[in-house]
DNA sequence: CTGGGTGCAGTTTTT
DNA sequence: CTGCACCCAG
């Protein structure tokens, strides 16, 4: 089928949908690199939608005379959310193919390329049994956390002077709560805080693609870092564990394997066929690494890749992402594949479908009122993102809500929703979105909003409060671990470690106490297993740490509250992280060498303090178990694709709310000012060191970086809403000058009414 | 009602 | 270190 024809079949004449020509002339791409600069609601997983079922099923149209085989199609996305929605679409889509020609379905779409980056790469590599992926564990961001702490020499060694000196040099990398400045010639930062820092260290220089050598080069601590770095990579190869970053990199290095070359070249059998396109969705959160390895896939003539996403938007700095990436895509070209920039072809959609034309052409304005944003190099060139959406009537679209104080503000806010509910101007609750930097239920953050909005009778939505240390199952289950380990708290009490215990814990034990309290089963269980400790001191346990959590949980309440799906939810999340933990090995002091057979969960009763478990694994258990734990902040679960139940007003971040959409939207968190963290720092360090000298960055100053990151962030949150956007500030917000409230004081309030 | 000084409380975002 | 509440001066 054609084009055309399959265009027809999408959209038969008089259905509501269809593509604009803009989006039209991008499904037509005809090959080689395409660069969508695609704006807020203009249709770009739409477009990207059609643009692969075009590759899959069309065949005798001057643009494609072939279909692609589903497997040379390799489809990035940036979160498993947003892979599942553009397969779901692809799926409905292919559907309704179907019925027109039933012959379509020989193509086998489950054999589509598509996920994020990272899911691919460890499918593949697994696929393939790539050699520097065999019998690999892939670690969460949790193992990784206490692998670094366990292995690396700079953790493990108590040698302060060395320690001080290197941290000296990244000092930047502590808030002065982390490591207080006063203390920071004599004492180095924690165990915790330095393992912490050096996780991000070791991320972010894969992400950026840094130069071991240059760094090496260079000398001084940067060289240490280097050092540090070589030897991480191989205590991961000894252990067989890979990273999230490493992952990638793993995954670049096959590439160039001849194993990788053959699945990405093919080997001329129809079996093998190789990767034929590659489309990148989000590309404005793209880092380096992740640059590198699209353009190994795509580097076979006529070099098919077709990136697509919005610089406006990129707001994943902090993680390595580099709107660079995307600004400058047609350099990359050049010096990758050595095509001229002229070669690549440009598209922009710049339709909004989304929002009021009030909205739309506020945050136009908004971005172009900062001077910075209008200097050379800062945004692609573009035009300015016009409305389409058709609205009966006008209204203002825009307004503001100005607190007294933080309650007053929140109290203000939960009216105004429980208005647009019993008016009917929203038919459900979770028309009704607040976006917030964070929404952790404390009291600078989400905490009185949605207290107010309880106190109101409204029901709301947040998983991600990181409130999953606050259940009663969670602490009830940690409670009682802690009550068989360390049954009188005196390791706990004890003032020599008493600094180092989480400060959580006596609500752990709190809430163990409660249980037992209430349940002989619980009381009996825990009574007997102290008894048997008590009577063997310095024996080995019958049960290592998670066979001890499985038989709590296997005691009422746990046993019954197992009914309960989202209480089993957090059952398994936790049983995870023990397994994680209990699967660390044991490192022997004299060799520094994993002890064979014994691991983080093998559990001996203390023979100096009968009753206890001996103190190396208390230690352990307290200061790098719970300490991260608690320290992370476990967000709670989530549902998986449901962006909000009916009901609940939803309480998101701005990240979270990237590439979704709401009726009336709530900004609050106006009263921020420019924050020149870590990622900047890091970001200017490496970028001396690139290990591609073509693909170097010349970066502005950091202040600027991060002026333009916030700018950025809540332009997302601003381009979200659909018929109304309401900004949630102090008096003083709107007053004095604030970026979330434009450029110059007094800038918002000008161009909003207040509620 | 605006602006500045002081003192206290809390320190993201994610594959 | 930052944002916010509070107080006081203009």
């Amino acid at each position: 089928m054609t084009i055309n024809q399959l265009l027809a079949l999408l959209y038969p004449p008089g259905s509501a949908k269809s593509l604009t020509p803009d989006q039209e002339q991008i499904v037509r791409h005809p090959g080689g690199p395409g660069w969508v600069m695609a704006g807020p609601g203009s249709g770009k997983t739409e477009v990207l939608t059609v643009t692969v079922l075009r590759l899959l099923y069309v065949d005798g149209d001057p643009v494609q005379a072939d279909r692609v085989p589903p497997e040379s199609i390799f489809v990035t996305t940036f979160t498993e959310k947003a892979a599942r929605n553009l397969e779901d679409r692809i799926l409905n889509y292919r559907a309704s193919l179907l019925l027109a020609d039933p012959t379509l379905a020989s193509v086998d779409v489950s054999k589509l390329r598509i996920g994020t980056l990272h899911g691919l790469a460890n499918d593949l590599l697994q696929e393939f049994r790539a050699p520097n992926y065999q019998n690999v564990r892939l670690m969460d961001e949790f193992e990784q956390a206490l692998f670094v702490r366990e292995h690396m020499s700079l953790i493990k060694q108590k040698n302060p002077p060395v320690e001080i000196a290197f941290w000296q040099a990244f000092d930047w990398m502590f808030t002065p709560l982390k490591w207080p400045p006063a203390t920071r010639s004599t004492k180095p930062p924690s165990r915790w805080n330095s393992t912490q820092a050096l996780v991000s260290l070791l991320n972010r220089m894969v992400e950026n693609r840094v130069s071991v050598a240059g760094l090496r080069a260079h000398g001084g601590q940067l060289q240490k870092l280097a050092e540090l770095f070589d030897e991480y990579v191989l205590h991961l190869r000894n252990n067989y564990r890979c990273d999230f970053s490493q992952l990638q990199s793993r995954f670049l290095e096959f590439l160039s394997t001849p194993l990788g070359q053959s699945f990405r070249d093919g080997d001329g059998t129809a079996a093998n066929p190789g990767i034929r396109w590659v489309l990148v969705d989000e590309y404005q959160d793209t880092n380096p690494m992740q640059e590198e390895i699209y353009f190994q896939l795509a580097s076979r003539s006529p070099h098919n890749l077709l990136v697509v996403g919005d610089d406006d938007q990129a707001m994943y700095r902090f993680r390595g992402g580099s709107v660079e990436c995307m600004v400058t895509f047609d350099q990359a070209c050049q010096a990758f594949l050595g095509m001229p920039p002229a070669a690549v072809t440009r598209y922009s959609l710049v339709d909004n479908f989304r929002s009021h034309a009030g909205i739309v052409s506020f945050f136009n304005d908004y971005m172009a009122a900062f001077p910075l944003m209008g200097t050379a190099g800062a945004r692609s060139p573009k035009p300015a993102i016009v409305a389409r959406k058709v609205l009966p009537n006008s209204y203002p679209a825009i307004g503001r809500i100005e607190g007294a104080s933080k309650e007053d503000l929140a109290l203000q806010f939960a009216q105004t929703v429980a208005d647009l509910v019993s008016s009917g101007k929203v038919n459900d609750p979770s028309e009704c979105c607040l976006l917030l930097k964070s929404t952790k239920e404390s009291p600078n953050n989400a905490g009185p909003y949605v207290a107010a909005l309880r106190d109101l009778g409204l029901d709301v939505y947040n998983p991600r409060n990181k409130t999953f240390m606050d259940q009663d199952e969670v602490k009830g289950l940690l409670g009682a671990i802690l009550a068989i380990v360390d049954p009188n708290r005196r390791y706990a009490l004890d003032p020599a470690n008493g600094g180092s215990v989480p400060r959580a814990e006596p609500k752990f034990r709190d809430a163990c106490d409660a249980l037992m309290a209430a349940h002989s089963d619980l009381r009996d269980y825990i009574q007997d297993a102290r008894a048997a400790i008590l009577a063997k001191p310095g024996a080995p346990f019958d049960a290592n740490l998670q066979e001890l959590a499985f038989h709590i949980m296997s005691r009422e309440p746990f046993s019954s509250w197992q009914a309960d799906p989202e209480r089993r939810a957090r059952f398994a999340r936790l049983t995870n992280l023990l397994e994680a933990y209990s699967s660390t090995p044991v490192l022997d002091p004299a060799t520094g060498l994993a002890r064979p057979g014994v691991t983080r969960g093998f559990l001996r009763g203390s023979a100096h303090f009968p009753g206890e478990v001996f103190g190396a694994w208390l230690g352990s258990f307290y200061h790098l178990f719970l300490t991260y734990v608690v320290d992370a902040g476990m967000n709670d679960d989530e549902e998986d694709d449901v962006i909000c139940p009916a009901g609940r007003v939803p309480v998101m971040t701005m990240h979270q709310s990237k590439g979704l959409e709401f009726p009336f939207v709530f900004v609050g968190h106006m009263g921020e000012g420019v924050k020149v963290g870590p990622s900047h720092h890091l970001e200017t360090l490496f970028s001396a060191y690139p290990s591609n000298p073509a693909r170097s960055f010349a970066h502005r100053p950091d202040g600027e970086r991060a002026e333009m990151d916030m700018i950025r962030q809540y332009y997302v949150a601003y381009s979200r809403a659909e018929y109304a956007l309401i900004f949630l500030g102090l008096k003083s917000h709107f007053t004095k000058h604030a970026v979330p409230c434009g450029p110059t004081k007094g800038w918002l309030r000008h161009r909003t009414q207040p509620l």
